[in-house]
DNA sequence: ACTTGAGTGAACAGCAGGGTTCATCCAAAA
DNA sequence: TTTTGGATGAACCCTGCTGTTCACTCAAGT
């Protein structure tokens, strides 16, 4: 039983391997049940033999995908305790992140709307999640708007692309950037690091 | 000859008008002629003889929509010669264009990949251009990299859509914001505005 | 009164994609 | 050796969209 087992996980694997191959490259909302065996080299019918529907086969690609990255994690920022320096650690772990996976990133933020309600609340609370974090041991979180603005933009992928895939800057130097920025929001005004 | 061409003209108006408003609201890439036609009260068949083909449609839709607007204008933006107060006035002026026009420009920049090439083009120039402006008093405008980048950021709509529509901030707020982040970016480090 | 042409309705062919059924093959497991 | 079930190929039906043709109506312009 274990040989068969293991061929009939290798289809899957293909599949899951084709699909990831897909969305991160047309993105999921041009991904289709008939690219993704045709890449896999089987046939659309094993496709859905293998996958219910969308929404598991979007949940195995994404948990496969996450396999294999670093992702962020913010529970290791939180061994900072000075907001600004908890700032930087954490910007710099979020970007690491951002850059190693763009391009997957990029087209899964593209086609959020296309995407299954339950992956967008998620991927939605995850940035909250990380905003909150970095936010907590500022003293006028709860209080200042802008503050709280200004993490939330800082958090967010699309800046990153912005900063550093659309006009070619470091990370080092986007989270500088933002560092001073969300300093500047919080009433303190550092000067900018070298 | 009068009332004839005036009619024309108003079925004309009439398939714009649909499709500005499709635009709006599927965005771009959703957009279908027979939904324009069914929304227009014509066939589809009226929508072909009008319209040659997608890009004519598209820049129709594109023109009429600009001249409802209040676009911004660089030019004037030119008559101050300071840099952070040029940033001021510049900031202010596209930021107001782009609440005005907060849900035809979501749905067009998220729709970017589907737009014709034309008009990508001119897109991506537009912001070109305001970031040169808002560059050029800038003494350092032509060697530091992270000024460039900090001000591409602030010109670029999915900014000003982050800081406002998804965390509630006000322009004002988001031009102080953006108005210091750029200054810290050029090594000057004025106090937030109140 | 006659001509012109914008607009119509219906029909057609084509394409891409989704989703399903059935008989069949074939290799691993028993 | 027989059984099991993953995988296959081919055939379907359906939906939605594109683009085109033809005969026709009706009203404005002449």
């Amino acid at each position: 039983m274990s040989r068969r087992t293991e061929q009939i996980g290798g289809t899957r694997q293909r599949i899951v391997d084709a699909a990831v191959a897909l969305h991160g490259s047309v993105g999921p909302a041009r991904t289709t049940i008939a690219g993704i065996a045709g890449k896999a080299g089987v046939t659309r019918l094993t496709v859905y033999r293998h996958f219910a529907d969308d929404e598991a086969l979007f949940s195995a690609c994404s948990a496969h995908w996450l396999s294999q990255q670093r992702p962020p994690v913010p529970a290791e920022w939180s061994r900072e305790n000075d907001p600004l320096e908890r700032l930087r650690v954490g910007l710099s772990d979020l970007y690491r992140f951002y850059r190693d996976g763009e391009a997957m990133l990029t087209r899964i933020y593209a086609d959020l709307a296309e995407l299954p309600e339950a992956h967008r609340k998620v991927l939605a609370s995850r940035n909250d999640h990380f905003r909150n974090v970095l936010l907590e041991p500022f003293p006028e979180a709860a209080t200042n708007n802008r503050l709280r603005a200004t993490v939330s933009h800082g958090v967010s992928f699309w800046t990153w692309r912005s900063l550093c895939h659309d006009n070619g800057l470091s990370n080092d130097d986007a989270v500088d950037i933002m560092s001073t920025l969300i300093a500047a929001a919080a009433g303190t005004h550092p000067s900018i690091a070298p």
